[in-house]
RNA sequence: GGCGCCGUAGCCAAGUGGUAAGGCAGAGGUCUGCAAAACCUCCAUCCCCGGUUCAAAUCCGGGCGGCGCCUCCA
């Protein structure tokens, strides 16, 4: 059974879904107002663990649903900037997101809602009914707002002090009055210029606690649900507003398990949009890093540790993943018969090392771990010839288990099915180099093998032949 | 000012009471036309101080340092 960590609790907790065999799950989204950098992925690529590991190690149905926020302050000045409309600018912002999920081996959710999708927007506006008939509401100026007076249980996630925000803290002063400075908007009156829908609020548009409650429940079918998840700084307010919302109209508990995950520093600061400081997954290929490689070196720390994202990071993400293509590789050229108790047992350990680590809070580092375990092991069982075909497919089969989890192994292989230089170029030239070697030419041999260097591919010579992989 | 997290070898990173996983880099060796890959060997006493305990990286207290949240934010 998995053993998750609950931001509710602040401690590891079982996890067993609620209803039947299905999780339902929801995380919250990114806002497309610009592409999203590799910090939001880290997140999203956590989940993903998260997802997987529910799936394949603890073998539950997942319905999971991660939205995309489509209408905000952001996405409205953006789309006014690009002279578009809302729905054109965050098209394309998604049709990107998309895109760099992919890459990065993030499977896709059962759901995918977005905040101004017809079916939301009436959620959104009967949730605001709900709470009205239950008195958590008032409106000023159009706008309709949360009163956080009316739920005594308001802070508990984040733990806030009762006694509500003290001197030295930073107040909200945005241009919308409100009777408390923690009161938030629930529906925000719309300005003459801006997109604006009518639910039974008045005319205006989502504020941005609203859709995910709304969307959560409308979707999974709670409450309550299984598990929310986000990053951290979504915690305050955003998660904290999203359990007032949900719980001040259905009153019930609104999720049971509450993920964050931390953030990925860059310089040691938080990589955020504001800060200037962020990267784009494009932004890394184009330094000639592979996708594989980031979606690893954000798996090689826990998920509740902030991770600082350098080069050498990177570097060193490639290079541990190369071993593993590696191993895989030489499993091939096992051709010997039978099988060998000590590779049995070193599969056995691996298979048990590695969910239980997973399992534990999904610790994906010691999951690697335990992988590299095996590697050693299967390589010098090969070395010392006590190894057969068998024990050489129940290895491989133990590595595509541990990477229907983590994803990375898959991501490499689709990566290397495309080289930067054409499979029959490549294999042209290894036999030239061949015929090189054979009249002892090494010359030549050398001569194609650093060329091909250059472009990216690296060729090593076994007593099988010559196998090429991408640099 | 409040709340929280973190500080393990050159770098990354597990371990949260019984005498320090794993990866990268480095050194030496085996193998090899060379190179690569692979294997073997070597490479830390866990920020500091005090305490609890037969026993602490791991618990408690106090420092020092870093980061996050309290406002939009993954």
């Amino acid at each position: 059974m998995l053993r998750l960590y609950n931001t509710l609790s602040r401690s590891e907790e079982p996890f067993e879904p609620s209803r039947g065999n299905t999780v339902r799950m929801y995380a919250c989204g990114p806002t497309v107002y610009a592409r999203a950098h590799i910090g939001n992925f880290r997140t999203f690529v956590c989940v993903d663990v998260l997802r997987r590991t529910l799936k394949h190690l603890c073998g539950y149905e997942m319905h999971e649903a991660i939205n995309y926020t489509d209408v905000d302050d952001k996405t409205i000045a953006g789309a006014q900037n690009a002279g578009v409309s809302l729905r054109d600018y965050t098209d394309e912002l998604i049709r990107l997101f998309r895109q760099d999920a992919e890459q990065l081996g993030i499977e896709a959710p059962e759901e995918t809602p977005r905040a101004t999708d017809e079916a939301n927007l009436r959620a959104m506006g009967d949730m605001i009914l709900a709470l009205e008939r239950n008195g958590h509401t008032y409106r000023r100026d159009g706008s309709t707002y949360f009163k956080i007076a009316t739920l005594p249980q308001y802070g508990r996630l984040a733990r806030l002090d009762p006694e509500g925000i003290r001197a030295g803290a930073r107040v909200d002063n945005d241009e919308y009055s409100k009777d408390d400075a923690r009161d938030f908007v629930l529906w925000k009156a719309s300005k003459p210029d801006e997109p604006s829908w009518d639910v039974g609020a008045g005319p205006g548009r989502p504020g941005w606690h609203l859709e995910c409650s709304a969307m959560a429940l409308r979707l999974l079918g709670g409450p309550p649900i299984d598990i929310h998840a986000g990053g951290v700084d979504l915690i305050f307010p955003h998660h904290e507003n999203e359990i007032a919302q949900s719980e001040g109209a259905t009153k019930e508990p609104f999720a049971r398990f509450w993920m964050h995950i931390e953030h990925l520093l860059v310089e040691n600061e938080k990589m955020s949009k504001s800060l200037d400081n962020f990267y784009t997954l494009p932004a890394v290929l184009a330094r000639g890093y592979r996708a594989s490689a980031l979606r690893y070196l954000l798996l090689s720390s826990h998920y509740r540790k902030q991770l600082n994202f350098t080069w050498a990071g990177m570097e060193q993400a490639e290079e541990s993943l190369r071993r593993i293509g590696d191993f895989l590789a030489r499993l091939e050229t096992v051709s010997a018969g039978g099988t060998y108790p000590a590779a049995v047992e070193a599969i056995e350990k691996a298979r048990s090392s590695f969910a239980g680590a997973l399992t534990g809070d999904l610790n994906t580092a010691a999951g690697l771990a335990a992988i590299f375990d095996l590697v050693r092991d299967i390589n010098a069982a090969i070395d010392a010839k006590a190894i057969g075909r068998v024990d050489a497919d129940a290895a491989r089969r133990a590595i595509d288990d541990f990477d229907c989890v983590l994803g990375v192994v898959t991501l490499r292989r689709a990566e290397d099915a495309q080289p930067p230089v054409p499979v029959e170029e490549i294999e042209r030239l290894i036999e030239e180099r061949r015929a090189a070697r054979g009249r002892r030419d090494f010359a030549a041999a050398d001569g194609i093998r650093n060329s091909l260097a250059e472009r990216g591919i690296l060729l090593e010579d076994n007593a099988g032949g010559t196998r090429w992989k991408r640099k």
